[in-house]
DNA sequence: TCCCAGGCTCTCT
DNA sequence: AGAGAGCATGGG
C-alpha cells in the first residue's frame, strides 16, 4: 500500500533516532524502513510530506504511531523561558513521542537495561527473526503467545545475558494475566506503574519508558544515565516549570540533545 | 585493552 | 532508607 501523509512539527529522522524505538533501518538521510509490532513501511520524508511505500496497513495506523495529530506546537510553546529546553528544542523539537505496542516496548526496554542502543537493536532483531511471524519485508515482533513456552535455553540465541530471565518473567506474567497490559491503559499513573513493577527487571526507569512510549503518559520523566547528567549539569536545584509542563516530551528532547552533545 | 551502556536486584549497613 | 557490588555481553 502506497500513500502520502502531510505533517507539521515532525521529523521522521529525529523521532526514529531518539532512542524510543529500535526496529528501523536507515536507507538514507530521509528514508527509513520501519517495523512497528506487526506492521512495516518504507518511509521517505520530503519536507512536510511523508511518502509511504509497501505499507502493510493504511495510513491511520501510522498517524497514530507517529502521533501526527499531537499538540506539539503547544508543548513547545510551554518550553519557552527555559534556555536549555529551548536549545534542545531548536535542535530536535520535531521529535514526536511514538504510540508503540505495549508488549514491544516492555520487552525492548527490559533489554535496554545496562545496555547500549546498537546492541539493543541487534538483540531485538534476533528476537524477531527467531520468534516472530514472517512478513513480506521482514519479521513481526513476537507476540506473547509466540514467546510463551520458551525457556532460558531458547533465549540463548539472543545473547541477552542476565536480561533473558526478565523476558521470561514478563512473558509469564503477561500471558497469565497477572500483568494486564490492556487494563493499564485505564489505570491511574501510580497504579499503572505499580502494575509494571510486578515484573522482574522492571524498575522505575523502565516502567516510565513503557508508560511514555506505549501509553503516551506525558507526565512521566524517565531518568537514565544521560538524563541524570542533564539534571546534574543544569537542574541541580530542581526541574523547571517548563519541563514540568510536559515532562515526557521534555525528557525526550533533553535526552537526545545530551546524547548528541548539543547541550 | 578498557570503559561503558536508555538499570535492576540483592546485600550490607 | 541509602549505598554499593554484581550482573552478561559486546560496542566503540
Amino acid at each position: 500500500m502506497n500513500f502520502k501523509i502531510e505533517v507539521k512539527n515532525f521529523s521522521l529522522r529525529q523521532t526514529l533516532l531518539s532512542g524510543q524505538c529500535f526496529r528501523f533501518y536507515e536507507v538514507s538521510q530521509h528514508c527509513f524502513r520501519v517495523f512497528a509490532y506487526n506492521n512495516f513501511a518504507e518511509i521517505i520524508q520530503e519536507g512536510d510530506v511523508l511518502n509511504f511505500t509497501d505499507s502493510s496497513c493504511d495510513s491511520s495506523f501510522w498517524v497514530n504511531y507517529f502521533d501526527l495529530n499531537g499538540s506539539y506546537a503547544s508543548y513547545l510553546f510551554g518550553f519557552k523561558g527555559d534556555l536549555i529546553l529551548e536549545k534542545a528544542a531548536s535542535f530536535c523539537g520535531n521529535i514526536h513521542i511514538l504510540n508503540q505496542h505495549p508488549f514491544e516496548v516492555l520487552i525492548s526496554f527490559l533489554l535496554s537495561s545496562n545496555n547500549n542502543i546498537s546492541r539493543i537493536k541487534k538483540i531485538i532483531s534476533v528476537l524477531c527473526e527467531n520468534f516472530g511471524s514472517r512478513l513480506d519485508f521482514g519479521f513481526a515482533f513476537p507476540t506473547v503467545e509466540q514467546l510463551k513456552g520458551c525457556s532460558l535455553y531458547d533465549f540463548e540465541v539472543l545473547r541477552a545475558g542476565f536480561r533473558s530471565k526478565y523476558i521470561l518473567d514478563a512473558v509469564l506474567k503477561v500471558s497469565s494475566g497477572e500483568v494486564d497490559l490492556q487494563a493499564i491503559q485505564n489505570f491511574s499513573l501510580s497504579k499503572a506503574k505499580e502494575e509494571l513493577l510486578k515484573i522482574r527487571g522492571v524498575g522505575s526507569k523502565i516502567a516510565d519508558c513503557v508508560l511514555l512510549f506505549a501509553y503516551h503518559r506525558f507526565e512521566v520523566f524517565p531518568v537514565d544515565v544521560w538524563i541524570k547528567r542533564v539534571v546534574e549539569k543544569y537542574y541541580g536545584s530542581g526541574l523547571s516549570r517548563q519541563i514540568l509542563s510536559c515532562p515526557g516530551f521534555a525528557q525526550q528532547i533533553l535526552y537526545h540533545s545530551m546524547r548528541k552533545g548539543l547541550i
